[in-house]
Parts: structure tokens; sequence; C-alpha cells
DNA sequence: TTTTCCAATATCCTATAGGAATACCTGGAT
DNA sequence: ATCCAGGTATTCCTATAGGATATTGGAAAA
């Protein structure tokens, strides 16, 4: 334990208001950003010393990230960062979003007037991200704020799709997938190279809820599918790179 | 705040060991056991003096109650039980249901072999209690723990489904819509007088297994529009009994 | 009689301290 | 050289105390 996790920036940011939350967030933030390895003990102490608080609402932060599957918790021994995303795993986290989003594309299908508008808007910011993506220079670095924010973009069109199902328990769900996916993104590097892909399959989904929510919903099951897909692929080519 | 909620026995029990998992099963089994006013103040500082332990892990306990659902939180406020099902969230409740368990059913019918013997057990076990109920007296007293078998027995169908898919997210959600299946049947005195439709219905989703996934998906799904619509009904039937 | 204001109480939130269990490291024996 | 044992240190877990905030009750005024 040598150097603080967080930046002096985060500690004064919180000041003394609403602790819990805040601390959340920022631990929330903290394995969502930087990549951290997992395994790495989440001491309550340390944090509590870096962000000047006490341990209790580091306590609860730490409760509720365990039931995101952020973090896991044995008793006695502390918390722990949450392993990567198995292999049988991904294939299940891809089985639960095609269940979950593709359902949840149907019931936003009902209300198509007030959901087209804010996914069109949605899949503009999409295509310029995607665009400013292309542009890059093709090999060597590529700016981590630029996916970062091709990342969010990405997922908000799915988001918003969410939230159009007006369905607080789906909803709900579709938090505790984000954590899972944002997570599987770091270990396996992918969802950049594949931007043009997505914004086609999310355009075809677009297209689809002016037909029925039942084509919409295939649109939906293809496209995580077609995802899911690559997302093998990425992850073989990346296990030869390592064994090699 | 007069007398205790908890049971006398229920202090004994927990001894001295594993406070934070334990005091949660307690608050569990108080919420979903004994019927509680909603909107009831939670005092930490009650339960914990209940139990005879400290503020801290009851306090955990609650973080993780909350994020269930049965349980409401006000900064500065306090925790309160949460208040039951409304109308429209009702609706969305088992909208949700739709979504989840068709889909769960589709990817438990992948592996059938396993899946239909337990299957065919816990049925065996449901219409066992059924007949129970079916036989016990017609109207007027209704044993609560004859009651709460059914709501056992019935919701072991679904859960075996759940588990026959072999994902952990979608267990996971599971476990988040069981508790509020049980809560709203607490307030919709509903459950019990469809008991032989249960069983029917039940029937031919595992009968469904056997053709295809998406055959067992879309008997799952009419099986809850069912309920659904059972629910719907005997909720006006109890409106109209309080109105009058 | 009703409304409003104020004070007292209870509760939550945060901080600090002590006991217990676990992990790590060092020294010795095989 | 390797394995085991013991001691030390770190960390978690629980308990208690103090400050801040919301709720409740009563008293006074309209």
């Amino acid at each position: 334990m040598a150097e603080t996790i967080f930046s002096p920036a985060a500690t004064t940011s919180l000041e003394r208001r609403g602790l819990r939350d805040r601390v959340y967030d920022l631990v929330l933030d903290m394995l969502m950003s930087s990549s951290i390895e997992a395994g790495t003990r989440l001491s309550i102490d340390a944090i509590a010393r870096d962000l000047n608080v006490s341990p209790t609402p580091v306590r609860e932060a730490l409760v509720q990230l365990e039931r995101t599957g952020l973090v896991t918790r044995e008793a006695h021994k502390g918390y722990r960062v949450a392993p990567p995303i198995a292999d049988d795993q991904l294939e299940a986290l891809f089985d639960a979003r095609v269940v979950l989003e593709s359902g949840a594309t149907a019931l936003a299908a009902r209300t198509p007037e007030t959901l087209i508008p804010v996914l069109e808007d949605a899949l503009a910011d999409h295509t310029t991200v995607m665009e400013r993506v292309q542009n890059s220079p093709g090999s060597g670095e590529m700016p981590v704020e630029l996916i970062r924010e091709y990342f969010a973009v990405d997922w908000n069109f799915h988001h918003l799709i969410f939230e159009g199902a007006r369905n607080p328990f789906l909803l709900d769900m579709s938090e505790a997938i984000s954590t899972r996916v944002h997570r599987m993104r770091q270990t396996v590097k992918t969802g950049v190279s594949d931007a043009l892909e997505a914004v086609t399959e999310h355009r075809a989904v677009l297209d689809a809820l002016t037909v029925s929510p039942d084509a919409a919903a295939q649109a939906m099951r293809e496209h995580i599918d077609k995802v899911r897909e690559r997302s093998r692929r990425d992850a073989a080519r990346q296990a030869s790179n390592t064994a090699r």
C-alpha cells in the first residue's frame, strides 16, 4: 500500500455533506475509469483515510458496490475488486443482455412517438463520435478520453431504451448490466474497432421501432448477438496474443 | 415505539457470529412473514437494541435491503418499510416478470434433460399442496402456514427455472423480483384462489419444454399474463370492498 | 377554536477506540 | 534448499460517544 488510489482533487470535492452517496460515486468512478487490477484489496480504513471520512460511510458504500458485482467480500477478510468476467460468465452476460434489452425494447416500442426523437439525437451523437474515432490515427495512440466518450454515447443509446420502457424494475437491472459491460470492456479490448457496425446496427433498431415492437426487439437481439460474436473474436485474438 | 418487533427467541439465536448477514436475514424474514404496515419507521437504534447488536451491522443490513426495494431511505430521515406496490407499478412488475421469466425459460430449455425432472418434482409438490388448499374449509379460516407453504411451492417452480437457466445475472434479478412478488401477495389477496389454474399453467409450461425453447417461453409468457389478469380482477374486487 | 411558533425529544449521521481474526515475515529445523 | 512454526503488524469487526437534523408536543396568539 504505497501511494493513494484517489487523486487529491477528489478528496476536496466531497467537503462535508452527504457522505455515503458521494463515497459510492467516487469508488464507482475509480472502479470504472482507471483499470484496477482484479483482486486488489479495497481497504476500508485506507479509503476512509484517503477521502478524509470515517469508515462507516465507506462501509455502506462498499455494501452497495457489492450488490452491483463490482466488488466481492469475504467475511473477516475484507473487500476486493471483483475478478474479470470469465469466459463462461461472458456468454451468460450476453444471454442476460439479450433477454433484458430485447424485452425492454419491445416495451419501449409501445410509445415510439416519445422514444424515437431522443434516440435520433443519441444516434447522431454516436455517429459524430464514431467519425472522430475513425479519423483518429489508425495505429498507435488513441486518446483514452475519446474511448471513454465513445463508450458513453454507445451505451447511452441502450440506456435510453431502458428509460423508454418506463419500468423501474428493468431500469434497476440495466444498471447491474451496465457495470458489468463497462468492466468487460476494460478486459476485452473491443468496442472501438466496431464503431461503424455498432452505429449501423443501432440505426437498424431505430428503424425497426417504426415497424412494430416485435421487429424492434428482434433487431436489438440481432445487434447484441453480433456484439457477442465480435467480442468472441476479439477475446480469442487477445488470448492468442498473450499466449505468444 | 411501544413494543419490540422481534420475538425474544430471535435475539438469542444470533449469538455472536457473522452479525451482518444474520441481521439481514432476520429483518428480511420480518418483512416477508408478518405483514408490516407500509411506511413504518425502521429505526436503526431500535433494531440494534432489540437484537443486542451495535448499529453498524444493522446499518449495513438496511443498505442491502434498500437495494432489494423492500425498504426506502431518505437522507437524514431514516429507513421506512417500502410502500405497497402501486397500481401502475404492479403492471410494470408483471411486464418485468414476463421479460425475465420468459427469457429465462428459453435459456433453461436448452438443457431439458436436467431441468424437466426437478420441475416434475416441484410440480408434484405444488399439486399436493394445491389439493390440501382445495380441501381446506371453503369459507373462513385458512391456516396462514398453509398459505405460506403454498406460496413457497408455487414460487419454487419459477425459481427452479431461473436456476435452470444457469445464468448468475438472471438469478440475481430473480431475487429482486421475488421479493416484490412476495410483498405484492401480502397486499393483493390472491394466489390461493387460483391454485388449480396455476398448477394447470405450470403443467403447460413443463409440457412445452419438451417441444422447443420458444414454445416454453411462450407458455411462460401466457402463464404470467394470466396471473396478471387474475391479479387485476382481485385488485379491483378488493378496491370495491374497501370502498364499501 | 384554530393556527403558528418554539422548544424538547428522538433519531440519524459521523467520528474514534478497542478487541479479534487474518496475512505476512522471519527464524529455525528437517 | 525447503518446509514449518511463531511473532508481528495490518485490517476488519464491533461498540460507544458526540454533533446535527428532523419530528413531535405544547403553549401562545389570532
